[in-house]
DNA sequence: CGTCCACCGGAAAGACAGGCGG
DNA sequence: CCGCCTGTCTTTCCGGTGGACG
């Protein structure tokens, strides 16, 4: 056992790999080039210039879906304006929060303790007032003469949690020395909607829409990575257009472009193969399709995931199903494995949901005489659902 | 036309968990 | 540490309804 073991891993690594860096394909890794993204830099390069003037620069709000450059663009930007200041001597700094990052900013005093940590002051994790924070946080801005530069990564998901106080107070903040001024990255175009309209007034004197990439634009991007992850040869054109082509058909994310190159890597590494095939890309589509569906229903809370497995089950007999049909089977489930049933009034709901996330399809018909009910039918198909059922079992010990 | 099926879907109150502030 | 608040899920109540049937 051991040492077919150790045999196994002594071909692992004798085996010549494919990848020279996989780490190119990952979200970790920053490109030495940003392609197609020329506009947008120069324009946020514009917008941040004067503050190499020590002036003020405009506030931005910078909108995209994800995985269309917003967060690599401006770090880029903001460090080549630090270089810039640095060399001039003017006292620049910029600070990079994801708003996102649960324990760290996603409270008003987690976010100004954060923001006084990246500036060298300690504040204890709890137990000061959050005014207490907060002035705190004004003092070492305003220690000094000084040109801040403050980026919120994923500033709808502050929004959404603490609503535009949070940010009312940060751009509001009266300073005597220094200088302060906000870049807004949101993944959420209707963000402005939910916003304050003061802070909306404030936060966007600027803004910038990254739209999604097109094919030809990710097959460039995916090329430049491909020369860096791959040894030579080991991908073709054919391969990262076809891979552009999808990601472009599916949302224009180049962070799942990237993946998706990467895992039909492995694919094609694991088989051996000294380059990477249409098959492997092929497979890694549909691992990837998979994978997110079951992100999706992993998710899902438990007694949603009863509905949809009744929903399955009880596609196998019928195409065609009903509230009613889905509903009464989903009890005698509920009966087996001794868990209270929901009302039918929320099944309902939750059908609609399943319907939304894009699982099953739950239309409203009428069928006349004989009432007014969902049309239920999956919107998925194949080994996929196997592969629910298994998780459905598993969670519910059947 | 009216009936009546088999639900739909709005409103509001209740249950419960987790987190915040003191 | 504890009580309170907030947000999420769920129940309860109940009026509403498109259209096949008679
Ligand atoms: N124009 C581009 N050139 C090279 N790589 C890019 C480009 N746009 C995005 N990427 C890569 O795609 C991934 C996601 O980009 P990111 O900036 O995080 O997207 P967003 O912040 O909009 O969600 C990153 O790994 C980044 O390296």
């Amino acid at each position: 056992m051991q040492t077919s073991l150790h045999n196994l891993f002594e071909e692992f690594l004798k085996k010549p790999s494919i990848f020279i860096n996989k780490e190119a394909l990952t979200p970790k890794y920053n490109p030495r080039q940003i392609l197609h993204r020329e506009d947008q830099i120069k324009l946020l390069a514009q917008i941040l210039a004067p503050s190499l003037k020590f002036e003020k620069p405009s506030n931005v709000l910078i909108y995209g879906k994800p995985g269309t450059g917003k967060t690599v663009v401006t770090k880029y930007v903001c460090a080549q304006l630090e270089l810039s200041a640095k060399s001039k001597g003017i006292p620049l700094d910029t600070l990079y929060l994801n708003c996102k990052m649960k324990k760290v900013a996603d409270t008003e005093y987690r976010l100004f303790a954060y923001l006084c940590s990246l500036l060298g002051e300690q504040v204890p994790p709890t137990g000061l007032p959050t005014n207490e924070v907060y002035n705190r946080f004004v003092k070492v801005v305003d220690s000094k003469p000084r040109m801040l530069i403050i980026v919120l990564d994923e500033i709808d998901a502050l929004v959404r949690k603490q609503g535009s106080d949070v940010l009312y107070n940060l751009t509001r903040m009266e300073l005597e020395n220094a200088k302060m001024s906000f870049i807004g990255i949101s993944n959420d175009a209707t963000l402005k909607d939910s916003l304050d309209p003061r802070v909306r007034s404030s936060l966007s004197q600027e803004e910038i829409v990254f739209p999604p990439y097109d094919a030809l634009q990710l097959r460039d991007i995916l090329w430049k990575r491909a020369e860096i992850a791959f040894t030579k040869g080991a991908v073709d054109e054919v391969i990262i257009s076809k891979c552009a082509a999808y990601s472009a058909s599916v949302d224009g994310d180049a962070r799942k472009a990237l993946d998706l190159l990467r895992i039909a890597g492995e694919l094609a590494e694991r088989e051996n193969a000294n380059s990477i095939r249409e098959e492997h890309l092929n497979e890694a589509i549909k691992k990837m399709e998979t994978d997110s569906v079951l992100e999706i229903v992993r998710k899902l809370t438990k007694h949603s995931l009863l509905v949809l497995y009744s929903t399955i089950l009880l596609s196998k007999l019928r195409d065609v199903l009903t509230t009613g049909n889905v509903y009464s089977f989903y009890c005698k489930l509920c009966e087996s494995i001794g868990l209270n049933p929901l009302t039918q009034r929320r099944v309902s709901d939750l059908l609609d949901e399943l319907d939304v996330l894009g699982l099953i399809k739950a239309e409203v018909i009428s069928k006349g005489r004989y009432g007014r009910t969902r049309e239920i039918s999956l919107s998925i198909k194949g080994e996929i659902l196997d592969k629910i059922c298994e998780l459905t079992k598993e969670v519910f010990g059947i």
